[in-house]
DNA sequence: CGTCATCGGTTGAATTTTCATGTATTCGAG
DNA sequence: CTCGAATACATGAAAATTCAACCGATGACG
């Protein structure tokens, strides 16, 4: 993203302002992803991915859910979620079931040692977030940032 | 992340507000960069980090830079661009030139293919960006979505 | 001035993700 | 009911990323 003119139809570029915040969340966007695997890594041999996939299952009644509402609510296309849950059965930390009532769909279920390793990592996982993103938010601050980021969101449907 | 009690220590999770704070930036950090890959793969046949390292070499005054500063400025490490670069320059989008002071440096120049490729992909993209995140965000939004988001930053070093 | 450690980058193999296609199940029109 | 579409997922090959050496250039130290 530049401030250089060009192209016949004078495209409408970003304010200076606007050019700030972008660059600040795309450097977001990209670093504390990445940190934050390498944290869970390091402690709990998990990827970024594998750990919010696993989260949403532990959250869930039974900790359980089908592989396209897991995909969605983790940002994963179903193919990939589908060779993620793969390795995961293969670790023994989840396993699949073919829904009752509609037999196409699978469902992802937490196995014991999947959830005893959740409960492992997430403390450590937790403090990260905490001294990363809230330790350097007051109340207000986390507020605003939740509501421009919900908006933003919104847009992404 | 859940709100789920247990171990040993105590661990410290987050307040109600924190989480659905969190909730809302895991989905943008995971939706946004794909909605907008999806984009410029579309429009220009780049991936958002192949559009982003050669927006880096664009602005900059030779339309040139060093391997090692283009991985810091674009959250990639070293390897993951030496191979980028590299497809980069099958297409010939960008070239390396060793650096005449010190000899272990290699730069990375933009050939004018890659400029004019950039050129024909930049007004779209910025059009996707403001109608994804500005347009909904009025000026003090903004102000204060960076000055969060750059705090933030300063943790990730 | 050797030599030894470090720096900046490359490379290839292993892992992961993406892409295209295949398969079983269900739904819906006629 | 039957047939054709749509849905939900699986799978294998291709592409990208990560990981672990490796290599040449430079700097530091005796």
């Amino acid at each position: 993203m530049s401030t250089v003119e060009q192209h016949s139809q004078e495209p409408q570029w970003l304010t200076a302002p606007q050019l700030r915040a972008w660059r600040e969340l795309t450097f977001l966007m990209g670093q504390l992803p990445t940190v934050l695997d390498a944290q869970l890594k390091r402690d709990a041999g998990l990827s970024y991915l594998e750990y919010y996939v696993m989260a949403g299952l532990t959250e869930q009644p039974n900790h359980e859910m089908r592989l396209s509402d897991l995909a969605s609510r983790s940002s994963a296309e179903l193919s990939r979620l589908s060779h993620l849950i793969s390795r995961l059965e293969r670790r023994g930390f989840v396993r699949r079931m073919t829904d009752g009532d509609d037999r196409r769909f699978t469902r992802a279920v937490m196995t014991e040692a999947g959830l005893a390793h959740m409960a492992e990592a997430a403390p450590a996982h937790v403090e990260e977030v905490r001294g990363l993103v809230f330790d350097v938010l007051d109340d207000s601050e986390v507020e605003v940032l939740r509501s421009c980021v919900e908006k933003i969101n919104k847009q992404l449907h």
